[in-house]
DNA sequence: AAAAACACCTAAAACGTTTTAGATTTAATG
DNA sequence: CATTAAATCTAAAACGTTTTAGGTGTTTTT
């Protein structure tokens, strides 16, 4: 149990080398004796040597750190997320630093700032609902940071990008609610301007209009989707007027248990009366009641992705390839549960 | 737009001065001129000029990075406490670096490893269930890292550490219980070796017995916390052989939910004929039918908490500074709903 | 007018490592 | 035996910054 860091020169010094011998001979060149190689492996296991990775880092000018901005934390989605991308990138021998934007844009910028001073090798992020442009993005690509966007992207910015496929999932959704017999299928939408609430939303139309129904603008409100109370809230006002709405899709898992919520307190049957179909298969919804039917963004394959695109384009910067970006789009799977 | 990065050579160069004096002029050394200090700044900021932070790191031999190493990410209540701590950690400018362990002696030392490497300012680490004894920690602090355990710690390691007032909680969410005019409380308790576990379980107990009731062993059964099939098949055990049960003290949310959910399949109503209150006070244990009682941990006061002693670890170190290690304890707050 | 004090600046070392270019020794070749 | 080749090692630079110790020139003090 050393008490003080051994550094090579304290190697070097003992057994009598060179300190770039010793280097080598950690590092397996090959202009080394294999026994003087050996002797110095020795010594290393001994004193209980490894590198200092800063001074490596720093002189390799790499960090072996990825930066991972991203909305939230404390979110089941973005948690999964987080978690998988360590775990990924920890068998790359890579470190990663977290930074939360907590949906705000001057966050964002700072999180990105703080990122490029340390040297970052890659960056992993998920726009804030407050990013309207990605310059900041392209500022940080100037220094020759490769970036990969993920999940909340901006269609501005020239990155690989790797998104849920929510047009699509919407449509899954839908469907299932159609093929369920409902006619009157309200959706609850969420901010005007996130990609995901326009691509949720347009998913939602298409089906309708696939089935041949009419789209009913009146059907669809916009609500807060995290927030359970405003949108219980929200949902309440809809039905009061259309009391026809026989199913809804919600934009996620929180709105679509909002729904149910207040179609409980009217006495309105969920299933019975009315289907409700969530998104996200957070942990809650097998545990509400009724179990909720949800749409699982399969958090584990949006990381693996992600962190495969970036592991790409690290390499690539250094060979100076050019290539097309393109954005690949991560499949979900309809969780049918006891809600629709 | 500057494409390469600028260094404090290139300003000096620029400006007709020496490196040190640049350096000196960026960091507010005195004795320069306070007309070349604002030349300098002026052209520092014309070329977008930052320090290279890791060559000053490596020059400090610091790194302004502090690990968090814990069990689990994708987890309500330490998914808050590591979100609490960046944000908490951002505001001095430090980074963290995350590591799950998922519960793992194995992949614990290897953080642990990896971050000493990093040579990082400081660890804050909760430990994996796995965990026994904590050699691999005292290593790590023989090298002069600070560390600070929190929630889950080891009573054998000489470090300061911050936990939930676990028997306490557990008295509080008892007591409760009997004041409802409970009598045979069942108790679901964890792993008979972690701490959290043993103490929720000695608070239980000591409220019990504090009540003048003779403590029942059999009331008391093993789950697997976080596992609701477990929970519940287990639990439904219990009932069959107990069914003058009146109220349960579960170790999670999600074991009171199994609970709860095993004494809906019997139509026994909750809490009409069965009161039940859970730990945690996860998000859904707000959503579930009827909502839970349970216990709020506090997640970002266990932050907070936690890295205000690990600053004071840190400027200590470096002041060799003596003084005995504390144990301190983040207060509770139990949650009333209508589950009890 | 010499000495002391001050204001401002710089050279150079240092942090721990990797890597290039070359040095030295030994072995192989003609 | 004289070269050439191979094997093994080392010196020194480099990465970007901070900081120590000191230098230069100017001003103040006696």
């Amino acid at each position: 149990m050393p008490s003080k860091k051994i550094s090579i020169k304290d190697l070097a010094i003992q057994l009598g080398l060179s300190v770039s011998t010793v280097s080598k001979a950690l590092n397996g060149y090959p202009d080394i004796n294999h026994r003087t190689k050996e002797r110095v492996i020795r010594l290393a296991k001994e004193l209980h040597y490894f590198p200092n990775q800063q001074a490596v880092n720093f002189r390799k000018k790499s960090t072996k750190i990825i930066g991972l901005v991203l909305p939230q934390i404390n979110h089941f989605y973005f948690s999964k997320i987080i978690e998988s991308i360590i775990d990924l990138a920890g068998s790359d021998d890579f470190n990663v630093i977290v930074k939360p934007t907590f949906e705000n844009l001057n966050n964002e910028k700072k999180a990105l700032l703080d990122l490029v001073k340390l040297n970052v090798d890659g960056i992993l992020i998920s726009l804030s609902d407050e990013t309207r442009f990605p310059d900041h993005l392209i500022e940080i690509s100037n220094y020759g940071i490769p970036i990969v966007e993920f999940d909340k992207i901006s269609k501005l910015s020239p990155f690989d990008k790797v998104v849920t496929n929510d047009q699509d999932a919407a449509k899954k959704a839908v469907a299932h609610l159609l093929s369920r017999g409902r006619k009157t299928i309200a959706h609850l939408r969420g901010p005007l301007l996130s990609q995901n609430s326009i691509d949720r939303y347009l998913g939602y139309k298409s089906a309708i209009s696939d089935a041949g129904l009419t789209f009913d603008e009146d059907l669809v409100i916009q609500v807060l989707p995290n927030n359970l109370t405003e949108s219980q809230r929200s949902f309440d006002r809809l039905f009061k007027k259309r009391k026809d709405i026989d199913a809804i899709f919600a934009i996620t898992d929180i709105a679509a248990i909002a729904a149910i919520r207040a179609l409980q307190l009217q006495s309105i049957d969920v299933p019975g009366q009315v289907s409700v179909v969530g998104f996200s298969n957070w942990q809650l919804s097998r545990l509400t009641t009724p179990p909720l039917t949800t749409i699982d963004q399969n958090a584990f394959e949006m990381a693996r992705v992600s962190y495969q695109k970036l592991l790409e384009n690290m390499n690539e910067s250094s060979r100076e390839t050019m290539r097309d970006k393109e954005t690949i789009f991560v499949k979900t799977e309809l969780i049918i549960r006891n809600s629709s």
